[in-house]
DNA sequence: ATAATAGTGTCTCTAAGACACTATCCG
DNA sequence: CGGATAGTGTCTTAGAGACACTATTAT
């Protein structure tokens, strides 16, 4: 096991998933690892790579859904790489950190395979959780990644149900940032877009209803482009 | 050999290395490969990790400047992980891609370990030269990220020597983004900037003398933050 | 009626684009 | 002087923040 491990360091794949709660508030999943290394902490998900199995690093993250939780991922996206000797008992290793989004009703979180407990928690307050191996790390800069998007105007509609209203969508948005934001505004700026369609539904409730709308066909959860020569990749 | 890469697949760190040629133009640094696999295509220059010497993948990375090139790295940063069972004939790999920026002037590209010969290539060429492995891919990924980070109005001071002119620096993120910005409107950018700092010396040619800039303390390659609630890392 | 939320109008401020203009060197 | 590049001033426009306002439901 060594000598191989001196040539190929352990590959795996970590997943921030986000979602809202039943207030709106944004959580990130988290997992109690019932085996060694790092037995009875929490931590990400995630998934050590199976060459056999995995076409590329993505499929590994989301084999980890599959296996682990059964679910299917909506968004994934690469957002960090950490490596080194020391983040894993097991030796050289390296994670790439994946950000997804999923909505909350949308999950059954069953604990299964090397699993024992399964839980949404507030970003904010992982620090004091003390998460196993570098994995608190891993939330910030998932954190951070999703947070520059939202706050570059990119649409997180994959937190929301098929059909929103505005408000809700601010909700989210307000959620991912961690602050107000003016809804005269926010209002304004989603007039003129194209990723979003308007419905003939309406929300009722004890208040004046709301139009739904939905995400435009081709949407992806992407910022527009910067003012000048923003290129898309 | 191959039972080992069933469990640990190879994995490299891959760095495109931007620079200006004596025109101020954007270049990005190509080595043609000595050895199998792909020997005679051009590539970006990358190393295997060797995790008895690379403290994580970053330090891979900056190793293959100093085994190859004799050249220490500015600037480095993450782009994108490639990974998969195909693009690479030894078997499942996985490559870091890195971006890095160098003042071209700084490096006496030399052809070195397992390489014949180095060049500084238009980077929008690319499709045209046939790259080893997914190596096109890789500039592509490196070309977005550094032009949006330049369109999102980080400045690219690394490419620059330590003292240049408004006018130098201009033309730097012009090469970077492809098309020609407005001067007034740059200039009244930098001049409440905090990244700049005028220095007492001046450039003199045939022309009115240009006053010289230098990057201020703790200058980072950074965008500055997002309309709202942009978070740092 | 009130509470609650949806949705709009308007004023102001800032940053950026466009582009003409002035300044200072060399020869 | 002309040629070249450095550096400035000004008009206009687009978008965002702030915030007050109107609209429509349930009870």
């Amino acid at each position: 096991m060594v000598s191989r491990r001196l040539l190929y360091p352990l590959v795996t794949a970590d997943v921030a998933l986000f979602g809202l709660d039943e207030r709106d508030a944004l959580r990130v999943l988290l997992v109690r690892r019932a085996e060694d290394p790092e037995a009875g902490r929490w931590a990400l998900p995630g998934s050590v790579l199976d060459p056999e199995r995995d076409a590329d690093i993505e499929a590994t993250a989301r084999r980890t859904f599959a296996d682990k939780l059964r679910l299917e991922l909506p968004h994934v996206e690469q957002v960090h790489v950490a490596s080194g000797a020391r983040r894993d008992p097991r030796g050289w290793s390296l994670s790439v950190v994946f950000a997804a989004l999923v909505r909350c009703d949308h999950v059954e979180a069953q604990a299964a395979l090397r699993i024992d407990g399964v839980d949404w928690a507030d970003p904010d307050g992982i620090a004091r959780r003390r998460l196993a191996f570098d994995h608190a790390s891993h939330v910030h800069h998932a954190l951070a990644a999703l947070r520059e998007k939202v706050a570059r105007r990119a649409l997180p509609l994959h937190l929301l149900p098929e059909r929103f209203t505005l408000s809700h969508l601010q909700r989210a948005c307000e959620a991912v940032l961690g602050e107000p934001l003016d809804k005269s505004a926010f209002r304004r700026r989603l007039k003129g877009s194209t990723e979003l369609e308007p419905t003939d539904a309406w929300e009722r409730g004890p208040q004046r209803p709301a139009q739904l709308f939905r995400a435009a066909k081709g949407f992806a959860f992407r910022a527009p482009a910067a003012p000048r020569g923003g290129e898309g990749d």
